[in-house]
Parts: C-alpha cells; structure tokens; sequence
DNA sequence: TTGAAAGCGCTAACAG
DNA sequence: CTGTTAGCGCTTTCAA
C-alpha cells in the first residue's frame, strides 16, 4: 500500500522522475512512446500527485479560507453554498470557519488560517469587529482577501455588498405605495451598517412620499429574535393604535409580529402590513406568508469568489490588486403580509 | 515583504536551520540562551512555518474533509457546526463539500479531497448512493472515513447515526399516549434507510398498543417539501374522516400539513395531532407551534469528528482502525400541535 | 529526447 | 550544545 510517487514511476520502467514528471504533463519534448508508457503506469497505479509537495514548489495550494459570523444561518450557509460551488469550478477548495460575532475568534481564526498557507481569504465581518489592524496587516502580506456582506470602508480590498438602503427604501415604499400611512420601523443593535443603513432607507421613503418622520414609531430589537418581535408588537400597536404598517429589519423579527398580531387579532394585511427582512425559508410558510426584501445569498457568495478569483490571477500574473465593489441588488418577494399596491 | 524561513533566522544568527527548528520546538538539547534568542527574533520577524514543508515531511495536514448532501439545510449546516468546532479544539481545519445529494458528484468531491491528501474524511452518504466501491476504496488505501446520518452497513468504519426506528416509535406512541386512535404516516422516497426506519418504527408503536396497521393511512411524499405535505393533506382527511394523528416523517411536510388543516379549518390538536420530525427552526413559529422529534444535529458533528480522531491516533500510534458506531439519542420537543399526555 | 541536479522549507538522525 | 546531511515528492533548468 505504498503510496505511489513519481519514483515509483520512474523505477519500474527505468526512467528519471524528471522525465516522469514532463510525459505526465505532456510536455512537448517527450517521446510520445515514453508519454503513453507513463500515462498508462500512472493510471494502473492510480497515481496521485502529492498535493503538499506541488504546493510546497508552486506557492499555491488551491484551497482558500472562508469566514463567516455563524454558519447556521441560512444566509450565510447559501453564501457558503454560493463560495464552494463557484471555487470548485475553478478548482479550488474551502476551509469554512466561524467568528460567532467575536472580534477575538475572528482574530484567532484568520490567523489559523494564514498559518495554513492557503491562498486566499472571503470574510465577512463580525459584528463586535471595530478595528481592523488584524485584517489589513494580512493584506498588507500579501494575502488576497474580499469581503462580503459585513464590510468596512476602513479595509481596502474587493468588496460584495448588498445596498441596504436601497432595499429598505423599496420594502417601506412598498408599504406606502400599498396604501400604509403609519409605519413603524423595528431597526436592530446600532453597531453593524446594515443596520443603520436599513434605518435611512425607510426615513428616505418617508420623505419622498411627504410622510413625516415620527421617531416614537421607531422601536429596537436587540436580538434579531422572533421573541423581540413578538414583545415589541403590543407595545407598537398600544402606542400607535392607528398604525398600518409594520417594517422589521429582519425577518424573524417580522415572524414574531406576524404571530403577535394574529394573536392579538388584528388582520394582516388588512389593517396592519407586515414586510420583512431577507427571505428566510419559513416566510412562505408563516400565515400569511411573509411580504420581505430577498437578499441572493447564492449570489453574494458566487460574487465573492469571481474577486478573489480576479486578484488570485492578477497575482500572479504579476498585475495590481484590485479593490472593486460589487453591489448585488435585492428585490421584494410579495407575498401575503402585504396588500396590492394600489393606482 | 519576503517570506520569513527558518534559514533567514538562522543566517541572521549565524545559526543552522536545524538549530533554530530545534529552539522552535523547545528541544532540550539546546542552550537557553540560543533559545531565547531565535525564539526572540521569531517573534520579532513574525515566523509562522510553511504548512506545506511541515506536511511533506509529516505526512499529516491537520485539515479533514467533511462532505454532506446538502449545506443549506438546518440539520446539516448544524452538523458542520459540531465538527468544525470540535475539529478546531484538536487543531484540525475542515474543507466542506456537497454531493447534492448525487452519486457522481459525491463520487467526485471524495476524489477532490483525497488528491488534496487530508487526514481524514467525514461523510454522509447521498440518497442516490447505493454501491459503495467508491467509498470502500478510499478506506482500504489508508484513508480514515467515519459516516454520520446516512449511513451503510456494506462500509465498514465508524458512523454516527440516530436510531430512526427508535425516535418514530417514541413519536408514535406520543400521539397514542395524548389518545390519537387513527393516526396517518407519511412517509418518503423508499431509499435512505432513514425512511424505512421511521415508517418501521410507526408500525412498531401501532403493534404495541394493537391498533390494527391500516395500508391506506401510509402516503408518499415525494420531494420532502411543504408544498407535498399542504397538498396530501386534503386527501388524507378526505380518505379517511375519522383521522385524528398525523406523523410525518420530515419538519416541512409536516408544516405543509398543519397549514392544510388550518385552512381546512380543522383544529389541531383538538381534531388532529401532528408531530414531526428533526426540529427545524420554523416548529417554534409555526401556528401552533409544532411537537417534533429533536435530532442533535450539532452532537452528531461533534461525535463524528472525534471517532474520525480516535482512528486518526490509532494510526499514528500503530494501533488498528476502530470501526466503532455511536448512537446519540433523540428525544421528542413537546409543543402545541399534540396534546398532553393523558392518563 | 532524456537525465542529473538543485531547491521549495522543514525535520531528524547522527556526528562532532 | 550545534551543525551536517539527507530526504519528504515534485518541478524545472540545464546539460548531455
């Protein structure tokens, strides 16, 4: 059960590795006897090439590092799917790892896997990350890295984003054009952009439509949880027993709402529209389903990887790096928490 | 920006490279001082080893493959959570993989892994699999294989299962204990012996308590969806009126079902109980909530990787590979969708 | 058309 | 206590 090597190769038909080495790459200046005797040994043996040994010589070892906040997610397990499928066509690999929203796991696990020599890294930030020594000093080495979903403007690489504002802008629009004049907005923790940018995109809509800005219709979920969602809502409805419409910043929340409401017995879209954040698989199974804004995980992923990609070649091809910024657009996917839009 | 070797050290010490290797690891053959001054420098010139060199030599990479049918999947996304975690605490990378559930491509992505010469492989087979030379032979060349979740008796290795039989059994006889008499299965595609386990299991708690097994209460869901459970459901009820449990064997297909019975205005638990099974995220949001057997997806990962360490050990140490197999135990997450337990 | 030799970076046996 | 040497398996000049 040797493990078969070039060596053995050239041993039992008494020809140099080197030869061995050029027939099994085609090389011009092979015999084209000795190529077929080779390629047909190599292929009863089942030879392999030593992956540690190529990459030891070429630099490259194929394989590339992603790191996400949390893994089961289905946002980001789709990026994943998205990475792996679009790396594999390129012959590439993945190594996954999680920062579970912590600045020091995101430390600790890009430096496990810089350590491991691997060619590249897609990573998208965690929420506590607010300095980014640790990532620019890997770039500044040299190591190829995009970002993706949770960016900074303070690290300069390439970059796939989704614009939030936009995509809040079109579900409070959606809203209004729906016939909702009193919308409140459960918006999350104030760290992450996403956020804040989610935040603006329903005041801007407001604004267009000369709705004015009410601030007590703003409410917060600090966990992103169905339960906030839930508790929130007969607050919401107290304080504003006129209120039509309800835009949470993401869906679990907007699930919560959803439940909170019909338990409350307030007819959804009827009088109250709900609209969400994301498509998360259970919003065509709620009732009635949820109306949200659809982020293409699959995509962002796919994106990712076509950058790093891009810069893994202009690497080596010996050209300049480059920082573009792919923005993926979202789109709304009505469904029934929200009425026809009317006109 | 030139990558820091142990030559430089050394040359900028006017030391060998086996010597400062040596200080590295803090053998005890070398002076103190000489230690501290390599280990010093390596500090200073921020040395990390090539991995590549060190798995040439050692013939170990410390990374593992994990291959799963599916990655956008509540159950195996958690699964990769539990390996890859506890793969980290032993210092070991894992690259993740799909079959999409398809025997070529898993027969391809195993190819992938094994030319990358990982350690190890972690593994759930595809629906689609049912000759295992592929798999087989990977094991007899030396590389160390643990299946989880599907699994096969013609691979000798180690697995991680659950017992199917035994979780249908105890979700059976739940709807029985909370007095359901006439209770519908639905099954799914005849292949992965998990189905056949669940439908085995149902028929077992029916025989226990002698309610006569009746044929025509077995439906076929296709496609493990929402949409096949929404869509059996009315004819479920249509064939036989009297029904008052449902057991299906997926979470979706039982979501699918319970939406029916809403808006058959049919009342759950009152006039029928529904129970499903593996726990997915949308049972706590469903309406009512739905009561389903829990499988420890996380524990499953967790447990697969370290019987993949312990043949890992054993090889390093000379001993023989173990092809132990662990069951990790489910248990039934009572909700709103059946009854309570009378007697 | 083929082979010898060097080297990628690291480790370990052995000598000094 | 330190250095020399050889070798992991592969690729790539360069010489024959």
């Amino acid at each position: 059960m040797a493990k078969v090597t070039l060596k053995v190769i050239a041993n039992t038909l008494g020809l140099s590795t080197s030869t061995v080495s050029k027939a099994l790459k085609n090389y011009s200046d092979i015999n084209p006897e000795t190529k077929l005797r080779v390629q047909k040994l190599a292929k009863d043996l089942n030879y392999t090439p030593n992956a540690f040994a190529q990459s030891l010589k070429s630099k490259g070892s194929k394989i590339i590092g992603l790191l996400v906040p949390d893994l089961v997610h289905h946002f980001f397990s789709s990026i994943i799917n998205g990475v792996i499928n679009e790396a594999e066509k390129h012959g590439y690999l993945v190594i996954v790892l999680q920062s579970y929203e912590s600045y020091e796991d995101e430390k600790k696990q890009l430096k496990l896997l810089v350590d491991k020599n691997i060619d590249g890294i897609l990573l998208s930030l965690s929420d506590k990350t607010i300095k980014y020594d640790h990532i620019n000093s890997i770039i500044s080495e040299g190591m190829p890295v995009v970002l993706f979903d949770k960016v900074s403007q303070l690290i300069d690489c390439p970059k796939v984003i989704i614009d939030d504002r936009k995509a809040a802008f079109d579900a409070t629009e959606h809203l209004i054009k729906t016939g909702c004049k009193t919308i409140a907005h459960i918006t999350g923790p104030l760290k992450p952009k996403t956020t804040i940018d989610r935040y603006m995109g329903y005041k801007k809509a407001l604004e267009k439509y000369n709705i004015p800005f009410d601030k007590s219709l703003i409410y917060t979920s600090e966990n992103l949880s169905y339960e906030d969602g839930y508790n929130l809502t007969s607050k919401i409805i107290n304080d504003h027993p006129k209120l039509d419409g309800i835009f949470a910043f993401i869906d679990p929340v907007a699930i919560g709402v959803l439940n909170s409401l019909r338990d409350m017995k307030i007819k959804v879209p009827k009088q109250v529209s709900v609209i969400g954040f994301s498509n998360w698989f259970m919003c065509k199974t709620t009732s009635p389903t949820l109306t949200t804004v659809n982020q293409p995980a699959y995509e962002i992923g796919e994106r990712a990887f076509q950058l790093l990609f891009e810069n893994l070649n202009n690497i080596e091809q010996g050209k300049a790096i480059t920082s573009k910024i792919v923005e993926v657009p979202t789109n709304i996917v009505f469904r029934n928490s929200t009425k026809k839009i009317i006109d």
